[in-house]
DNA sequence: TTATCATTCAAACGCTCGTTTGGTTATTGC
DNA sequence: GCAATAACCAAACGAGCGTTTGAATGATAA
C-alpha cells in the first residue's frame, strides 16, 4: 500500500482511506496518518491544502469511477425497451459490489463511504451532493419512469434508503467477526441479489 | 428535555444523547455538552467519572429496557409451539421500533445506536458485548432451533446483519430530507414489516 | 554550473480537548 | 443548630490537534 514507489500524494491518500475507515474522519489524526504514510506532517497541507480537502479527494478518487460505471450501466439498461426495475437496481448496485471486492483500496473505501453515511457531516454531504448528486437524479428519473404513480419526494426518499442499505451491506459492518475471507466474494454477491429483490419490492410498494 | 426539574445527571444524559446522535462520540465535546445541559463542565467527571463512562451510561439507560422487552417478547413467542421465524424476528424488532417512536429521547437514542454501529469503537463494542451479548445469544438459540441445518457461525453472522439493518432502518439515516413528521410512525412500522420479511428470507436462504 | 522551482522537513503556533484541583455552596442526619 | 457530606463551580493543567513557517534539500532546465 505505502511502498516507496508510490508518490507522496498517493501514499497519503492510501493511508487516509485506511485510517478514515478505521477511526473515522475526526478520529484519524494527521500525525498518525502521515506517520503511516511515511511522509512529513506538513505534506498533507502542502499537497491537499487542508484535512477537509483531503477527505474530499479520498472520495473523488473512487466516486468518479463509481459514478461513471453506474451511469454507463444505466445507459445500457435503458437502451433495451424491456428494462425492469431490477435491471436499474443492478446498474446501481453492481458497480458498488465490484468496488467492495477490489483489494487495492476499494474494499477499504466502501467502509469510508459507510462512515460518511453515518457521520451526517454537513460539509461532506454538501460536497457529495454537489459533485455526485446528478447520479442519484439520473437513477431517480429512471425509477420514476417505471413508477409513474409515485410522487417525487417519496421516490427520492426510497432511493436514499436503498443507497444506505447498499452502503452498509458492502461495508460489512457488524458486531460479530466474519469467517475467514473464504467466501467473501460469494457472500457479497448474494447480499447484492437480496438487496435488489428487497429494494424492488420496496420501490413497488403501495 | 433539560428543564430545571430534571436532575443534573439526567440533564447530562439527555444532552449527551442529543449531541452524540448529532456529532458522534468523539465529535461531541464536554464543553458543548455541559453548556447544552446547563451544568458545570466538571459535572460530567464528577457524576460519571469520565466521558467514556458517560457513553456507557447513555447506552445502559436505554438498552436495559430494550433488552428486557426483547427477551420478554421472545419468551412469549417460545411459549406457543407453532412459533415462526417471523414471530421471533418480531420479538427482536418491535421493541426497537417502539424505542424509535418514543419522543422523549428514545428516537434520538436509535441514532446514537447507529453511530455506535458505524464507529467500530473497540472499547464500546466490548462494553456492549459484555453487557448485552446474552440477548443476541438467546435469539441465536431461538433462530438456531428453527434452522438446525445452519452452522453456528453463519447464523450469528446473519443475525448480526439483521441487527445492523434494523439499526439503520430505525435511525432513518439518509441523504435526502424526509417529508414532515406526518407519517413517520406508519412509515417506521412499514419498514419493520419489510425488514421482518427480508430477514426471514435471509435466514432461510441456502 | 548555476538559477529556478517543487518538495521535504523540524519546529513552533494557537486552539480545543478531557481531566483535575481546591474552594464554595447546598443538602442531609442527628 | 451544627457537623458531615454531597454537589457545584471557576480556573487551570497537560496533551493532542490542524495548520503555518522558514530553512534545507532535491530535481529541472538554461
Amino acid at each position: 500500500m505505502n511502498s516507496p514507489h508510490f508518490s507522496t500524494k498517493e501514499r497519503i491518500l492510501g493511508a487516509a482511506e485506511e485510517l478514515f475507515a478505521r477511526n473515522g474522519f475526526a478520529g484519524a489524526s494527521l500525525r498518525e496518518l502521515t506517520s503511516t504514510a511515511k511522509v512529513n506532517l506538513a505534506a498533507v497541507n502542502y499537497h491537499f491544502g487542508s484535512k477537509d480537502n483531503l477527505v474530499n479527494e479520498v472520495f473523488r478518487r473512487r466516486l468518479d469511477e463509481l459514478s461513471a460505471q453506474r451511469l454507463d450501466a444505466l445507459k445500457a439498461v435503458q437502451a433495451s425497451p424491456e428494462a425492469s426495475l431490477e435491471d436499474i437496481l443492478a446498474a446501481f448496485i453492481h458497480p458498488a459490489l465490484l468496488l467492495s471486492l477490489d483489494k487495492s483500496g476499494g474494499n477499504t473505501f466502501v467502509r469510508v463511504l459507510a462512515r460518511a453515511y453515518a457521520e451526517h457531516n454537513e460539509r461532506l454531504r454538501k460536497y457529495l451532493s454537489e459533485n455526485y448528486g446528478y447520479v442519484l437524479k439520473e437513477f431517480a428519473a429512471a425509477f420514476g419512469a417505471q413508477l409513474p404513480h409515485l410522487d417525487k419526494e417519496e421516490l427520492y426518499w426510497r432511493i436514499d434508503i436503498i443507497a444506505g442499505a447498499l452502503t452498509y451491506a458492502m461495508a460489512d459492518f457488524g458486531v460479530i467477526k466474519r469467517r475467514a475471507a473464504m467466501s467473501e466474494k460469494i457472500h457479497r454477491e448474494r447480499a447484492a441479489e437480496h438487496l435488489i429483490r428487497f429494494a424492488a419490492a420496496g420501490l413497488r410498494a403501495e
